[in-house]
DNA sequence: CTGAAAGCGCTTACAG
DNA sequence: CTGAAAGCGCTTACAG
């Protein structure tokens, strides 16, 4: 008898290990934490008393003693956005490399729920903070007077106020109406444009389409960047639908996501335009349903990865001792990704 | 001055709530939980000292009082996986209705993970998990020794041995390949058969289409289903594939779920087979990818939001109090949702 | 290298 | 309806 939890209905403490071993709880909190300083033997009998016990630490009893709780709380606006939902299960997936579990906070966007986020939320549950806002800006954030340490993800803040990761969004956006232009495009149009708070990342993308144009001495057509609401598929579709019935229609879209671009192609596809042939099409964040777009979608790749590994690795600093000191800004990197929706079915 | 978090760089406790409103901190306590008998007056001056230290309940402290953590866990194969993602974000939208808090496990579909996480791989941290399981059987899964209240989200489990919420899987399917028949399909394929331990609900899935068959007089010819490794887009391109290079190919095809009928589009699309013209395709999960795609993929729709609430739901009930007594099941409605890709344009 | 004690912030019986 | 006390399971100085 007895395999797994303690028999006798209660769950083993550090007290039942100390007892079992024959050690005080120090010295079983010691081993159980991995310090250094502890005779081999006793590591050894220790272990084995946990083993025997199915010992396991009480996460919220050390929390409690002003140690850590092990959490980490990353707030998106919606997980039902591929590229949250990416975002978050790469965050889950590094997390969990660090012994840190993930807890997950849907704002919505919503300058409200984004305001209670940065307030401390959480408080006295997580040990960090990795928050995507869309619509609290710099001054928001550097306000900020939680003092849980938090990484952004996106744009940059004041500088020095907090860490964050982020992608260049200029110079990625220009690449791909860039490369729009050297495949001979000269009406590019621009779907994304954003009247609200959350335009921060917007606008970047936009001014990046807008450097591409002017480089090329292309001019820049008001009637071609088209504004949307939200990023999503709907917008997309709705913003292509209106662009296509003005009265000179664009032969190149740069859509502010890859949500907005799927919703471009399928206005396209259901007026029967061509893509690439009439209109050439891109997308920005590469999510998975991009891939497998028909025409597969051109779009820029932010190292997703390496986010999500950039954002837990700074937030586990702050958490291993240098709690403060200077803000830190890591750049991660994109790449143009040309498919079929811009090169053709040449591009398999 | 004094706005936000104590000044005193130390966060209000219930001691000092009491202090400033000269009540014990059973009475804070009280208040704070919403207990009934307390004096309305001693209720507001309470009321008033909260909010003048911005106080804030510890869940560490709370919890380690035998008290609830307030915090679930959610527990699925990866959040990459649409189905998934979305299922997600509607389960913390449910829990935060609740006031509960919710940490997601990635097991990958892995059994030693999953093992993991019935096991007890939370335990003390939360008050509850949801579950949605690939690898793991029935017998595990009734062989659990954890005791933390468990909802299973898919395939019914062993009767009576955990609470859970799932669509009748085999209907649904059923539904979708006799949608075809009546279009006069009478080839119809399916992608999706699994050989591993992971192939409870395909095994559903594919049985409802056979019945579909067989309902309709049709033959089940064996080289009309294709097996797959994983439930993705690329195995469903693959599958397609295969199918297409057949002596005699299919003029339907039903996927186990969207991300192979997305695949499966994709390789039609490659190969310039036109859908439905030549090959009908459907899916299952409703997922946002397939309402935009081109075509639109017609696909069964489970009533998502209902599986997220009826399971945050299920669990709720057993946080308060009812802890223990029979397991309940719960039959989620589904619909079949005709879209382009069995209907062609018209469908619009 | 190890032990005994205090205390983290709360809740839960137990009295009044 | 309210208070004083014990204790949840751990960690952290402080001694030895």
């Amino acid at each position: 008898m007895g395999r797994e939890a303690g028999e006798a209905g209660r769950r083993a403490g550090l007290k039942d290990v100390a007892r079992l071993a024959g050690v005080s709880v120090k010295t079983v909190s010691n081993v159980v934490n991995g310090y250094v300083h502890v005779a081999p033997a006793t590591r050894a009998r220790v272990q084995r008393a946990v083993a025997e016990l199915n010992y396991r630490p009480n996460p919220s009893a050390r929390s409690l003693c002003g140690g850590r709780s092990g959490i980490i709380a990353l707030a998106v606006p919606d997980l039902r956005i591929p590229y949250f939902a990416e975002l978050a299960g790469l965050v889950v997936a590094a997390a969990e490399e660090r012994s840190l579990t993930v807890l997950i906070d849907q704002t919505g966007g919503e300058r409200e729920r984004e305001l209670r986020v940065a307030s401390g939320l959480r408080t006295h549950l997580i040990d960090g903070l990795i928050f995507s806002p869309l619509a609290l800006g710099p001054e928001d954030l550097a306000a900020r007077s939680d003092d849980t340490p938090m990484v952004l993800l996106g744009e940059r803040v004041r500088p020095g106020s907090a860490d964050h990761v982020a992608v260049d969004n200029v110079a990625a956006a220009r690449e791909a109406t860039a490369h729009r232009i050297g495949l001979g495009r000269h009406r590019v149009a621009a779907i994304g444009a954003r009247h609200d708070a959350a335009g921060e990342t917007a606008r970047l993308r936009l001014l990046g389409h807008r450097q591409a144009l002017t480089e090329a001495g292309l001019p820049v057509h008001a009637d071609l960047v088209a504004p949307v609401d939200e990023y999503l598929r709907a917008d997309g579709a709705r913003a292509m639908a209106r662009l296509l019935d003005s009265p000179e229609p664009p032969d190149a879209v740069f859509c502010g996501n890859d949500l907005l671009a799927l919703g471009a192609l399928r206005t396209l596809y259901e007026r029967g335009v061509e893509v690439p042939g009439r209109v050439a099409v891109a997308g920005f964040d590469d999510i998975d349903d991009g891939r497998y777009g028909t025409p597969s979608l051109t779009t820029v790749a932010p190292d997703k990865r390496r986010i999500a590994g950039e954002a837990v690795g700074l937030l586990a600093t702050r958490l291993d001792g240098a709690a403060t000191g200077p803000a830190r800004e890591i750049q991660v990197g994109h790449r143009l990704v040309p498919r079929e929706s811009t090169l053709g079915r040449a591009a398999r």
